[in-house]
DNA sequence: TTCCGTATGTCAACCGGTTGACATACGAAA
DNA sequence: TTTCGTATGTCAACCGGTTGACATACGGAA
């Protein structure tokens, strides 16, 4: 591989005046600059990052922690992040956590001996087993709280809970079925929730809430939506026996509607059943589902301008200015698992 | 951040002693180890990997081109690959090329700048517009022949062809649409078509096969599932008047059940669809889709292990054995969307 | 003629580790 | 007593860039 000395000496110049054309630093006439742009093409150059970052204290990498790759959501925002930060001229590392604390540990330490410019933190690691106010760079957070340094960027919960549980009260639901996330972290997602129970008690319907853990999902569990979620629905109808209305993410709705099928349980007749996420394949089950709507733009976008605002910041003269991290707004999408 | 000296003056012992405990050279007492260990505890310190990688020229990094992350089989894929990789000691760094040409260009000269040991390809980019046999790494390709010197991974597509284009003979169809690839690219997935068209003239029914192009996806297309392929079933309609059978990819063929719901058409009294990929998503629509299965995870394995193994040689003696990267066997699941 | 802006060179230090050569020191075995 | 294995230290070079200090040289303007 050629280095910067090579460059230097097919294009007859010194290895200073070389940097000095790659950084604009100091005087560099025209005629110099064409012949070392020769030079790197003739000798197909790439100046060695790892060398400049290691000067520069600065590694234009960005490292993404995700609870999975294969998820519908995740894969759909990561996609999205990976673009914004392309076009912000960074890279990215990817550690998909798959809920095995040790691998998210350990990728913590990677990211901070591959010098990680900041981090986007969206997975579930329990945040009693990590300190994250140690983390040595600017890092924001999807729907988590993790420490006051981290910015926590994420969708109007208490929205998605109050959207999808009015739409089932005012389609006529009487006993109503939430399926929630794992109450042992700390996010407002779990503002949903509170929102589903907060509009039940009003009403003055029956309801239930079951909880989703998160653990137990082995490394090569089924990718994409779980399947397995049979016990869960016959939990629920433990619970809340023949309820009419259920809401609970996409991912969980498909399983559900396989679910009913097999169960004979009529979609919207018996059961109506509302998502959130907004994801793809709500349009192709039968009956399409009624979801609401997640921002995943605007998401994506929120937790790269805010992270990149802290690089900014914090290189500078300080004090971050982190803005509020304001709710982003979801919107209700009528579709045919529920009466409108 | 805390730095090998810190280390070194903390414990008690000079640099190259803590150098010698890190990398297992020499000779060190169990007491000196512990106290640096204590050090490293104490100091919260990590070595710095820029520094290792730029002396050792090995990054312990790989490369990852990938078409989109938001895709069903490949975030899957990925997924795999990532967690193979992480199980060998490897992190990846990741580019979603959208079909943008320029970026794919661009993070190949990425790679080489921050000296990744090896580049995985699953990617769609004009092996015309980019000299694949100039990488200055080790490379292995999915679906793609891109040089000599680069493995090409991927399931038996002869197989796929010959296994759905049989089923829907079997199942008593007479007109046969096949939606293949873009042709402008090498693959051996293309041998879906051959092998379509092969059984189609031997049992001499009426048959066409209409092309996906590759170009036109815009970096902000839809994720998932493509659902503007109408025009696409359109012009299928004009080639094979009322086909009664569609061999497809399983993404395609969720959009063509949805196209069918639309225009009345019955599946699979009218036509029978079968699709290929074995994507989770084809439980899930209904009919639930015939399908011809691709073993994702044997394929992120192979993947990942050819170029474990071609990094293994490369640096030691040469002469890479890379072995006939055999097909990846695939199977039919019989399904609803198509008659047994 | 002097002075300044432009253009480039030389040299050395530095980023944070790694490594080899060589010296030193101690205790035990020959 | 000599020798060897163990344990550690010092020093310098190196990986491939970046940067600052300082020197030099040329041409035009004051």
């Amino acid at each position: 591989m050629a280095t910067i000395k090579d460059i230097a000496k097919h294009a007859g110049v010194s290895v200073t005046t070389v940097s000095r054309a790659f950084n604009n630093r100091g005087y560099i006439a025209e005629a110099t600059r064409k012949k070392i742009e020769e030079a790197c093409l003739a000798l197909n150059y790439q100046p060695n990052e790892l060398a400049r970052s290691l000067f520069r204290k600065k590694s234009n990498m960005i490292g993404v922690m995700i609870p999975r790759l294969d998820s519908y959501f995740f894969s759909d925002l990561i996609q999205r992040i990976e673009a914004h930060l392309y076009a912000a001229g960074y890279k990215i590392m990817v550690c998909s956590t798959n809920g095995n604390l040790e691998k998210e540990k350990s990728y913590f330490s990677t990211f901070q001996a591959h010098k990680v410019d900041g981090v986007i933190i969206a997975s579930y690691l329990s945040e009693t087993s990590f300190d994250y106010s140690g983390l040595p760079m600017p890092a924001v957070a999807f729907d988590r709280v993790l420490s006051d340094a981290i910015p926590c960027i994420g969708s109007d919960h208490e929205a998605i809970g109050r959207l999808a549980t009015q739409a089932l009260l005012d389609g006529g639901c009487k006993r109503l079925v939430h399926v929630s996330g794992d109450s042992g972290i700390t996010s407002p997602a779990h503002g949903k929730t509170q929102a589903f129970i907060d509009l039940c008690q009003t009403a003055g319907v029956t309801y239930g809430v079951i909880e989703k853990p998160m653990t137990g999902l082995a490394d090569d569990q089924v990718s994409g939506i779980n399947l397995n979620l049979n016990k869960l629905f016959d939990q629920a109808m433990g619970k809340v026996p023949s309820f009419d209305g259920i809401f609970l993410s996409d991912e969980d709705a498909c399983a559900f509607l396989r679910y009913a099928k097999a169960k004979n349980i009529r979609i919207p007749d018996d059961v109506q059943v509302i998502g959130y996420d907004n994801l793809a394949i709500g349009t192709m089950v039968t009956p399409a589902l009624t979801t609401v709507a997640q921002d995943r733009d605007a998401i994506s976008r929120q937790l790269v301008d805010t992270l990149l605002g802290c690089l900014a910041t914090d290189s500078e003269t300080g004090s971050a200015p982190m803005g509020q991290a304001e709710k982003i707004p979801v919107h209700l999408i009528q579709r045919n698992s529920s009466k409108s």
